[in-house]
RNA sequence: GCCGGCGUGGCGGAAUGGUAUACGCGGCGGUCUCAAAAACCGCUGCCCUCACGGGCUUAAGGGUUCGAGUCCCUUCGCCGGCACCA
């Protein structure tokens, strides 16, 4: 949302795990990539002609005409068939719109005209993510309050961009995150996270980020740089807020199985969180029992084939078990493989292929104890361990891993093979990482490597010293920054008390409004330099306390603000009971797939913690999500940092709302997205030209020819079903088609032409008004129900046959509907083409599929 | 390496296992014009042929089928996600 890179963010196209794109062209950027200095923008590259016709005056005129019938506000209370359209509201940026960002709201407007029509109350708000990192850093560069600067770019996103687009939305529920009445619930739900065990505070190692001065997410660190400036990202060990979503890890994976989500966004959640179920037990430290080198592995089956184990360097019992004749080796080896993992991470930055560095390592001296043989194996350190994975510790099994392989080979360690595969003899040369049958592995010796992980698991635990667990890649969600342009975090830090939620009644903590809200870049945020803001008493005790200085990551604010929409007006609740339980979960939900791992994720984190609170009765915010495509300029993603911004509002003046539409959505399927060339812009142009000379003709009186209706029908079925399926690009292709073949014709009818009307109103909305009332229609088109299909005007006395030879077309026929096979037959072989395909030779068997074609086959 | 998706004219792209290249852009030719633009009409996958006609073609190779762009296998390439993940 606020982050998004194509639909929102100019300067990051998409692709939010890839480091490609040079950071944003800010002058404090320190990144790693030259900031690739670009004209700003290219200049309009008007191509084709305008219109003809003086869409400036009616877009405009409709524009006012519906906002003043309120022709897309709901029923907020007692709609009929309620039908909530989501689409991932914008964050406000000092740019402006970009086509990206028209792309994603007129596809989901599309759906939301298409099913208003259909009958259902389409609510389709919009609001604007605009509490965040950059709003603030571009607030510094310019010398300008956030506050300010976001009321401004709000003001001119909605009046002058969005309000032209020709979405139908109802503006009577924007929200705003940084409006207090928002951000008071924000807050609040915080303190709902506090007092279930979910939001904890915390001191570690967390991501830093030196540019923007703050700590990052996990989901935020791209390849160890900063999803948003593309700096190199630091370690540095701060107290900060974590939101527990590791709580949630099995539902979070379990759900999308029944989700009708894009299956590239589902795939994508299922590796970010990444489960894998195994084992984990301990080795004992020989002479040492009262240690335990803790280890998980998802290969027990393995386990006779331990001849090492390995602590990662940062491993807190290292210090604990090494020799002292080992100490001076193992601290030498420590401070190399610190600066090894940055220089490795450098190496990645410049995009160099690592070469293939030999694995390296040092022994402790000590020894672990096999839990199953009693064998003393060495315990090594090495850096292919790491930390932050599993227990930081792993029992090698060289015979059996590439790694561990690697490693042994360098380090000259045994290696015990103890499985093999099955039906052929194993390379001796080589690890084995298949599944197989179990040699010298004791009582398991035989077993499959299914079987016997099962039966060891089984072992571990009745022994009790060791226990089956999942573990996951997905982290807690670090929540604290020590900025300023976000909502506090709503804890007061009493001496007796603790860490005290802000009771309900005294929220919002606002946000003071500071004259100098840099950040400090000392781990303390601006909001520490305001002693009146610091300064506080305890709501437990009354006793003097302090504030917690931080704000929170702007993603929370992104992560329930479809729960806010259809109560923004409700003072009273986040979310309204009664009308949560009428508009939600949200129907559709259209937006940028660079979300997967990042809104998306938050969002039902947070949907599924308020369940569990009794404040939503359901898991999951979007039933149906659909990640539309990127669009691309001259075969490279639009882009800021690329100087290839297209800017709406010049081609929404030069052709009008509706030819940007159109183009748009007919550069490619909705869902894989397209190359924008604004020569293709003419084609749009001439179609609707070609729509509105339909319009001023005469139209015919009466019902259409039967040959008229069925070319009728067959369009409204093509429309309809591709619209449903999100095809924009084809369902235009059809109407073009359709509108030529009106335009041929000497006459044609009211009821075709206002068909046609209709089936483009979604796509065109304003141009389509216009034509409605111009042909004399009353009301508006966007109040007229879709086209339904008759299936018996489908139906036609003739059909075109193709006649096959041994599978190659040779000819067509035209045979009455439901000819039979012998009607076929002999009309095929009437045809000059076939008879000479057929080089005299008479057909073995024919294949005759009704109406379609017959294949006649000589053998 | 694992996971998800994709590969079709000069370009964007169409094709429930049944006439491959719809629709649009561009290009070429024509009409109109003193001329040009716009507009309108026609042609436009490749090869052979004056023509009639024929052959070939959906990244490459194989398979299933009366028939494959579509289904299966192998390989190559591109896009996206994850990645010393134990």
């Amino acid at each position: 949302m606020a982050r998004s890179e194509t639909p929102t963010r100019p300067e990051r196209p998409h692709a939010r795990r890839k480091r490609e794109d040079p950071p944003t062209p800010q002058p404090i950027t320190t990144s790693r990539k030259r900031a690739t200095r670009q004209p700003a923008a290219q200049p309009p590259r008007a191509h084709a002609r305008p219109p003809f016709y003086d869409f400036a005056a009616f877009e405009q005129r409709w524009s006012e005409e519906w906002e003043a019938r309120g022709l897309y506000r709901v029923d907020i209370d007692h709609p009929r068939k309620p039908y909530y359209n989501l689409m991932m509201f914008p964050y406000p940026s000092a740019e402006g719109l970009h086509v990206g960002n028209v792309y994603a709201f007129v596809g989901s407007d599309i759906h939301g005209r298409w099913m208003s029509m259909r009958g259902y109350d389409v609510f389709e708000p919009m609001g604007f993510d605009a509490f965040g990192i950059h709003s603030e850093n571009f607030a510094i560069q310019r010398g300008e309050h956030p506050a300010s600067l976001t009321a401004r770019n709000v003001a001119r996103f909605r009046e002058t961009q969005l309000k032209r687009i020709g979405n139908r939305f109802d503006w009577s529920h924007e929200v705003n995150t940084t409006d207090p009445g928002y951000y008071r619930w924000t807050q609040w739900i915080f303190t709902q996270l506090f007092r279930m065990g979910l939001a904890v505070r915390k001191t570690g190692v967390v991501n830093w980020c030196p540019n923007d001065r703050t700590v990052l997410a996990d989901e935020q660190v791209i390849n160890g740089h900063c999803e948003r400036c593309g700096a190199l990202v630091e370690r540095r060990a701060l107290p900060h807020w974590a939101l527990r979503i590791t709580h949630y890890a099995d539902s979070l994976l379990d759900n999308l199985d029944a989700l009708d989500w894009s299956e590239r966004v589902k795939a994508a959640q299922r590796n970010w969180i990444g489960r894998s179920y195994g084992v984990e037990f301990s080795l004992p430290v020989a002479g040492r029992v009262e240690l335990g080198v803790a280890v998980f592995t998802t290969r027990p089956d393995t386990i006779f084939g331990v001849t090492f184990v390995v602590l990662a360097p940062e491993h807190p019992l290292v210090d604990e078990i090494t020799t002292p004749e080992r100490r001076g080796a193992i601290a030498a080896y420590r401070t190399e493989a610190a600066a090894r993992r940055v220089a490795r991470q450098q190496a990645r930055d410049r995009d160099v292929d690592e070469p293939a560095t030999p694995p390296t390592g040092v022994f402790t001296g000590a020894y672990a104890i096999h839990p199953m043989t009693g064998e003393q194996v060495p315990i090594w350190v090495a850096d292919y361990v790491l930390m932050e994975y599993g227990t930081g510790a792993i029992m090698a099994v060289p015979a059996h891993d590439e790694r561990d392989w690697a490693f042994a080979r360098a380090m000259g360690l045994p290696v015990r093979f103890v499985v093999q595969p099955v039906g052929e003899i194993s390379a001796p040369d080589a690890p084995y990482t298949g599944e197989g049958v179990l040699v010298t592995s004791e009582q398991y010796t035989g077993q499959g490597s299914r079987e016997a992980s099962e039966a060891i698991c089984v072992w571990f635990e009745e022994s009790g010293t060791g226990r089956r667990m999942a573990r996951y890649h997905l982290r807690d969600w670090l929540i604290s920054r020590q900025r300023y342009w976000g909502p506090p975090v709503p804890i007061i830090y009493c001496p007796e008390h603790g860490a005290v939620p802000v009771p309900e009644d005294q929220l919002p903590v606002r946000l003071p409004d500071l004259e100098d809200y840099r950040p400090s870049g000392t781990g303390g945020s601006p909001l520490a330099r305001i002693e009146s803001f610091v300064n506080t008493t305890c709501p437990v005790c009354g006793q003097p306390a302090t504030r917690d200085t931080d704000v929170m990551d702007n993603f929370l604010d992104s992560a329930w603000y479809f729960l806010r929409y259809p109560s923004s007006d409700d003072d009273a609740h986040p979310w309204n009971p009664e009308r949560t339980r009428t508009w939600l979960p949200v129907n559709m939900y259209i937006g940028g797939a660079e979300h997967s791992v990042l809104h998306l994720l938050y969002a039902r984190f947070i949907t599924m913690a308020m369940h569990d609170a009794g404040l939503l009765d359901f898991e999951e915010p979007f039933t149906h999500f659909r990640a539309h495509g990127i669009i691309a300029l001259a075969g490279k993603k639009i882009s800021k940092s690329k100087g290839n911004i297209v800017n709406p509002d010049d081609y929404i003046n030069t052709y009008g709302a509706d030819t940007l539409r159109l183009y748009l959505m007919f550069m490619g399927p909705y869902e894989q997205g397209g190359e924008f060339s604004d020569k293709g812009v003419a084609g749009a142009v001439r179609f609707l030209e070609r729509v509105w000379r339909l319009g001023e003709r005469d139209l015919a009186a009466g019902a259409p020819s039967r040959d008229a209706k069925r070319a009728l029908h067959q369009v409204i079925r093509k429309v309809s079903d591709d619209t449903a399926g999100l095809r924009y690009n084809t369902a235009i292709a059809d109407m073009m088609r359709y509108s030529g073949e009106l335009e041929e014709r000497a006459m044609f009818t009211r009821e075709e032409m206002t068909t046609l009307l209709r089936l483009m109103a979604p796509y065109a909305p304003f141009i389509s008004e216009e034509i409605w009332h111009r042909v004399g229609e009353h009301g508006s088109v966007h109040e007229q129900p879709w086209p339904e299909v008759d299936e018996a005007a489908l139906r036609a006395d003739t059909v075109a046959v193709v006649a096959q030879v041994n599978g190659k077309t040779r000819g067509v026929m035209t045979l009455p509907t439901g000819a039979t096979e012998a009607q076929a037959f002999e009309a095929a072989q009437a045809l000059e083409a076939v008879r000479r395909a057929l080089r005299g030779q008479p057909p073995i068997r024919a294949i005759y599929i009704p109406d379609r074609l017959i294949n006649l086959v000589t053998g």
